[in-house]
DNA sequence: AAAAATGTTTGTAATTTTGCGAACAATTAA
DNA sequence: TTAATTGTTCGCAAAATTACAAACATTTTT
């Protein structure tokens, strides 16, 4: 009867989720956790669809924290934010950590 | 020029994250992965939500293999999938372990 | 057999997502 | 100044998501 409430940390992991919820994005995010530094035309240059796609990706990764873009006239550099990837990782961590521990069945049937 | 394709595990990762991508569906892990057993009524019970609608959550976690139903007339009951939820959280670290390693800065500006 | 309990499925509506070409803005090169 | 380079934004269309009420199917209880 008693409702539970989202918390805001639920909506923040369910926040990374959703940005890495797409093929694409993955890539992207793979393929920017490669290098040091990395331009939209080699992002670009490497997937086989249209810049503004490409462009609307990388959009949603830097909204949701994953990623950040600098411009650096006339291109535009975009690496891993470093800061919120250790937060998902965490976040990711602790929410796998809750169910079935290494050697353990803990829940599930 | 030479275009990377997107694999079968960026597809899958890509999967398992779009299940986890909303508020309520994390809800709804987190708290299948407290207990043991778990039938619809007492995960609709806590949730704000109609009953059709946590139905359809819970059936997109289950495609996503995230968690399996079994039939217990005339209940349903519910549980995390361990085989995938370990076989997901391989993958989410092993994403995450891609870049920025404990304390170092290997990526990212 | 009829009524109650438990979930799923269907039908609908509103919103969001995905993808592309074309138009734009900003900087650099000719 | 003009043309080229680099990305973003706009406008549009198709598809997917989210949410709910109502209808259904199943099993259990009366």
């Amino acid at each position: 009867m008693t409702k539970i409430e989202i918390t805001s940390d639920q909506e923040r992991l369910a926040r990374f989720a959703k940005a890495m919820g797409h093929p694409t994005r993955i890539a992207i995010l793979n393929f920017l956790a490669q290098r040091n530094e990395c331009f939209f035309g080699d992002i670009h240059e490497v997937l086989p669809i249209a810049k503004a796609t490409v462009s609307q990706h990388l959009s949603e990764l830097k909204d949701a924290g994953l990623i950040q873009g600098t411009i650096e006239p006339p291109k535009v550099k975009y690496c891993i934010n470093r800061e919120n990837w250790n937060i998902a990782r965490q976040m990711f961590d602790d929410m796998f950590g809750r169910c079935c521990p290494e050697k353990k069945n803990s829940c599930c049937s």
